[in-house]
DNA sequence: CATGAATGAGTGTTCATTCAT
DNA sequence: AATGAATGAACACTCATTCAT
């Protein structure tokens, strides 16, 4: 685990092309070449088994407590043929972490596409916490992943999420340009950090805690949001209009 | 502003009296007899020496990472004389985090005390966010202990954690009380859990990341709690008198 | 008389057919399909020349003197390896008392077979004696792996040596059932276990004294049980005619 | 315990001179000169608990199971005590080894005294029988420490057990050869250690198994010794007046 | 591509032994 | 003498990774 992959993943930035050029065997680009499609259509299918499986087992241990042969034997495949396709342990875990990048990334713009600009700020916030939770309890090992991508890297900048936390900051940074498009740049960039830190991690806090609790935990996220953008939007004011995308 | 955080931090140092020498190590059992004091020291000493050491270690490599004989080693011990103190990996580990509720218990206390109750809410705040800020930093290791505690009790509830949260909140819900006596229990349970994460979160990840944006984020921080208290307090009513302890 | 000692001393041998190829390692489930073959060959030769450098380091050095590690080297193999075939140390110990078991049941059925019911009882005991004289010392670390097992187990009964006693016992009151049929059961039961041990540790501890008094010995311990037996011959009438087994 | 001690035990042989010079501190020859014998006293106290706290741990654990800090720990006191006593384990053992020899070779003297040489066969070996029964009985670790020793030295002369086998047999030869003075010496030797080893060892087994068997395992143990003698006598004949000794 | 036996460095832990107090 | 903290070599065992089949 403790060093360092040799394979850069590329997954959350969306490929400029459709050719799968350039990509591992662990990326989802589509193929239009069909000389190769039932091929990679099998690795695809053997890459994906192995990232359930890896997910499943690193919620139910942590990832520091699966082995790669766990993950190997829970994908119904064998260490070698996991090999295959990942150099090392790491890189699965990268891998799991691109998924989930690219999946907050595509939640992300989907929850803030250019018809909720108008949309009243308790609308927008509530379907963002809805949204995440509902991606968090369905993704039990995001955070695990999280974490242990953020160990990997030193703890400073991970290769992927890294790239996620920029993409989903500029979603919103974008999205708050839109609605409010006389905020400063400046300003808006660390509304856009608070926010996103402040779901993310409210979000994954209360996953682990007593679910009982949870309504009441995400009514107040929500009020605190609410509550926390408000006074910008009377300073800065709110378009009327959509924005054309 | 900041003066009070100071004082507050002050409060979380370990306090220079014999109030940690317990009787075992890593036990807090009083002592019965002065006899052996001396030996306690030292015990004590090398105890915190290892808790010292590992905490380094955890900081820089994650805890999973780090083995029994580098923390030794760093302690200027040998593995026997850790196992002196300490039945094993995991209760160092414990140990560390214990170590950090207890700090952290203080800390809120400090930051909490009675006077405060009539504080204005931004400096109550931004003494809090800046308190924890300081600690986070002076204690680099203490989310990996954290996270770490977390995983080995199965995500759900550490036997440490568990404790501090359960002070930390019940410090914060009865500060809250004596600020809006009127404010119902349930609901003001949920205020201080969620402040309670909110600080603990974005602070954590504030110091994971580029330290020229710390200020930002904190400003941040502190204004969207203020905003999120404000109404309760609108609502609610803040006393004019301090409360007697 | 030592002739037919040399019969039953080949049937103590590993048999030469696949008898003992089992299914996994050191299981001995039947094999289901034939595909396998060479690569549980491999396995089952890993696992025998793990077991035997296992049985030469134990008769130099006891089985608790003996490492892990050591075995493996021994064997021209690795710690993991062999950890592949046996789950701990105490699983080798254990194939290895089963392996001795069986071959101790083998020969004492061979020793035992039908057609000596008949057989002279100075010829039956040398037969036995010289049998298991000639065991004891091309296995000489039958006994340390004897005593380790009854260690293992708490001293009452060992999972493994727990059947061969049970088993060579019940070979003995068989034959001697046989042979003086007018005996009551469990009188037999006692001249079995009676003899059975005293073959036994007898020459388990000549094996260790100094080989010049080992005839010596051998002599007067199947005089011992020639005269052990003799007067239950006369009171109980021996068979003339061997049984149909 | 693999290294050799380095101080010879010499307690089998009953100390030619009651003086204790020579001995270590753990040899119980009688202190005549008083000046030390408080201290000595306290010391053979220690030596003694030591000694029988190492047995009840030998007896529930194995020998090599236990370790020096339980033993000393049992005994009431502290290891760098007991390493005031003993140079090392192993010198435990042996020290232990040296106290059983010695009751064995007194009760192999009581057994034997001069005026059984008249006494029937049968009540001799009676007597014998239930005598070092009774000592294994209440003297559980004996077996134990008798394998230790004899693993210790390599299998094959164990610097104590050497001493008591050779003083059981020379006790038995010579009862023997008061008792059929006509048998040659080489035979006396067998019948002498042949009849000692069945006695230890089958008392040994008999002490591990159900002990439900134990009567029927003696008796059969006694009519065994008692056939195995009978014709010797008939052949050689037996004084009718007992040896002056 | 697939397999899983093989590897061996590395881990947590134990324990006989030493030595400052 | 007595204590028990300290030591560190050694152990049983794991697991990421390789490679012959």
């Amino acid at each position: 685990m403790s060093q360092e992959s040799d394979i850069a993943i590329d997954a959350a930035a969306p490929p400029a092309d459709g050719s799968s050029q350039g990509g591992g065997p662990y990326t989802e680009a589509p193929v239009p070449s069909g000389q190769r499609a039932p091929s990679q259509d099998r690795g695809q299918r053997r890459v994906d088994s192995i990232l359930d499986a890896a997910a499943a087992l690193f919620a139910e241990q942590g990832v520091d407590a699966v082995s790669v042969n766990a993950i190997a034997q829970r994908a119904g495949s064998s260490v070698g043929s996991l090999y295959h396709f990942f150099p090392n342990k790491d890189a699965i875990v990268e891998a799991l972490a691109a998924r989930y990048c690219r999946e907050m990334v595509d939640l992300n713009i989907a929850l803030l596409r250019p018809e909720m600009v108008t949309a009243p700020l308790d609308a927008v916030l509530s379907g963002v916490v809805e949204g995440f939770m509902h991606y968090h309890t369905s993704n039990p090992a995001y955070d695990e992943v999280y974490q242990a991508a953020l160990r990997t890297s030193g703890g400073h900048q991970s290769p992927v999420f890294q790239q996620v936390q920029q993409s989903i900051r500029a979603t919103v940074d974008e999205y708050l340009s839109r609605r409010m498009p006389t905020m400063p740049s400046e300003e808006r960039g660390y509304y856009a950090m608070t926010s996103v830190a402040a779901v993310h991690w409210l979000i994954a806090e209360a996953t682990l805690r007593d679910p009982i609790e949870r309504p009441g935990r995400m009514r107040h996220l929500k009020e605190m949001l609410v509550r926390y953008f408000e006074p910008a939007e009377r300073e800065y004011g709110v378009v009327r209009v959509p924005a054309v995308s």
